[in-house]
DNA sequence: CTTGACAACGTACAACTGTACGTGTAGATT
DNA sequence: AATCTACACGTACAGTTGTACGTTGTCAAG
């Protein structure tokens, strides 16, 4: 396990959305972004620079433009950050998060009957 | 609402053993750590005195010492904290990380069943 | 009184973050 | 050819973070 440098709140924000669309350039990532966020061209460049020196996106050339797309899978950074955040704020344990999300952001009626159908499947593949 | 700076990773760390504490000074929180985590006295000091500057703890002198307590309420930081992570990572959706928890941190068959509990008043409550 | 222990407070400092500008250059447009 | 577009790439730069040292002052033990 080689330690890669740990991506910023920022460049995360980025790098989902290369997730999102498989494989990205500089405009592509910005057009995807939420309307709301206003984010320089160049910034979004500087992101993307920066994930591929830090090994989470490979970066290859298509035309004149740099085309990004991962590196590791996501599942896997994500699983780091949300493990960091679960040790620091949750003292490691999974259940106050999802409590916490649960009490806090209030999940729709459509939302919690998907997690109970999650859990159905937990409990029938662990009998 | 007033802006309050955002507390980065280390420091909502120690604020969280704060908050478990109810009331800490620096040698209270140092010793409340768990084992692994190896951080100096200084260090932890440190910590709460940036805590204390971006106002999240108020501090108050008992002696020699100085003893913290939180000034606002930590849900309110918890939550701020993840829907952050949430907007990021999960385009603002609670669902997909619940998913990512079940899926990619096994929850026991205990923690299943308390969510499972969880849910059924949930749905009581919705009625 | 002298010595230790312990804590506050100021200071440090390199790395990382957020955000973007400027320069150069290869195609597209006139 | 001259000009306009886009984008890459280097550079910038203040603010934040992680981590800790050194100095100073006080209470307690000898």
């Amino acid at each position: 396990m080689t330690k890669r440098a740990s991506a910023s709140k920022s460049e995360l924000e980025i790098a989902r959305v290369v997730w999102s669309l498989g494989e990205a350039g500089v405009r592509d990532v910005l057009t995807a972004l939420p309307a709301d966020r206003k984010m320089d061209f160049s910034t979004v460049q500087t992101y993307l620079r920066r994930l591929h020196a830090k090994g989470y996106l490979r970066a290859r050339r298509v035309g004149r433009s740099n085309v990004y797309r991962p590196a590791v899978k996501p599942t896997s950074v994500v699983r780091d950050v949300v493990d960091d955040l679960l040790e620091r704020l949750f003292g490691g344990h999974a259940l106050p998060l999802v409590q916490h999300l649960i009490h806090e952001r209030g999940l729709s009626d459509d939302e919690i009957e998907q997690l109970q159908q999650l859990l159905d499947q937990l409990k029938e593949r662990k009998k």
